[in-house]
DNA sequence: CGCCTCTTTGAGCTCAATCAAGGTGTGTGG
DNA sequence: CCACACACCTTGATTGAGCTCAAAGAGGCG
């Protein structure tokens, strides 16, 4: 094991994932793993390679992607701290990845074999139920997705906030979205146009209901989105 | 063990699923396990209610279903003989089911209980890798439907139908949908209105890419849909 | 300083939703 | 056995939410 996987040990530990293992099993499940640091848009895994590594991000935030037959970007997934990429298709040998994994703004990743995850994760029970619970947290997000397809826009975009700062801390009745995320992110994300968004969020941020600086989310009124999500007419 | 489960227990071996393992190992995992048989639009599990229950499909056909704030009724997914429902929230007690599932025409499933699931499924990791494998693909399926969401209706009404036949057997270069499927139940799937399904599939009907009798579907040509799927103008 | 990405706003257009109305098949209760 | 309800299918006419196109400003970076 190299140093600098030594010194993040104490890193890893904390996440849900790794918290009720003891040291050597988690320097088990971490065997022949390597920290990778990206800056902003690097690429991880991509799409149709096949699939030999999965990861779990340590720090800052990646995006799961897929290119639509129209040439646009297609979001499927925002992954934060804590959460595992691609550890679905380690099951399979010589499979693709189903996804392209790229970092949003600088983060790192721990980046494990194939191998590790069928000779030590697989068999680990405890283990097994906490990617799974991930997992059905994920399926959850798609769902929900998929059921509010037929709302207008403006549910769309409260839903998807509302989903993303759910996790976070909520200080005051405020909410904060965890991410630095750009207008054309979000849009990709649901599958609407850039142009769509602004509009919604611009006139919001006007009501004073959201507040953007740089790329970071504030929801003000969390019921007033909550209302909007609901309210389909 | 009931003698109605014995008896199916040569059936159930036939699953990618189980095929694997040997008579013993198969029934402790059916332990307390029943078979449910259902009639058409019969709820197995409620959206909601405590999930203390997991299934796998022995024949028929299942939807796995939610109801959009708007009360229209969405279809997460379709699931055929060998598919397992529910599995994934079975790791925490006392999570509500995130969809329902309703039977589509005659059916019949495994019901088994999460004790089971807890003490022998997740203990046993050829078990896990199949399972996870099924959930890949599950997922595979979400992830396309995102991707698809900014295409025109007549592509994504396309990409349903192939992803639908994909597993089934070809046939003189046709395809048939294993399926008893409503035209209501595609644009549910689809989050579109049935007007819209209607009108494309007459159409297609019309020109002899596709033919339905019943609820069945036939593609006739399934080149010219996989066409109509990937060119999106 | 030019290039790039992200944001913003406006004007016009289009695809699919909505509304409406009629047809068919199936189950069910009087 | 008929009548009625109900679920599904079909077609046409109208409409509007969101897309497309266009144009321009605002940071960040080599």
């Amino acid at each position: 094991m190299n140093t600098a996987l030594k010194s993040a040990l104490v890193e890893i530990k904390k996440f849900e994932l790794f918290k009720d293992f003891d040291e050597s099993t988690v320097q088990q499940l971490c065997e022949n793993a390597n920290i990778k640091v990206h800056a902003h848009k690097q690429i991880v895994f991509n799409f149709g390679e096949p699939a030999t590594h999965f990861g779990v991000v340590l720090s800052g935030a990646y995006k799961l992607t897929r290119i639509s037959p129209v040439g646009e970007e297609s979001v499927i997934h925002f992954s934060s701290p804590g959460d595992v990429v691609a550890a679905l298709v380690m099951t399979k040998k010589n499979t693709p990845y189903p996804v392209t994994v790229k970092s949003m703004g600088p983060a790192r990743m721990l980046v494990i074999h194939q191998d590790t995850y069928l000779n030590y994760w697989i068999k680990n029970p405890m283990l097994i139920i906490k990617i799974q619970s991930l997992f059905s947290t994920r399926m959850a997000r798609l769902q929900n997705h998929k059921v509010m397809q037929r709302a207008p826009m403006a549910s769309k975009v409260a839903s998807l906030l509302l989903q993303l700062a759910a996790d976070d801390t909520k200080t005051e009745g405020q909410l904060e979205v965890p991410l630095p995320l750009t207008r054309k992110e979000i849009a990709d994300s649901l599958g609407v146009t850039v142009e769509s968004v602004i509009r919604v969020m611009s006139d919001w941020a006007k009501h004073g209901y959201i507040s953007t600086t740089d790329h970071h989310i504030k929801i003000l009124q969390p019921e007033w989105l909550i209302h909007q999500m609901e309210q389909c007419d």
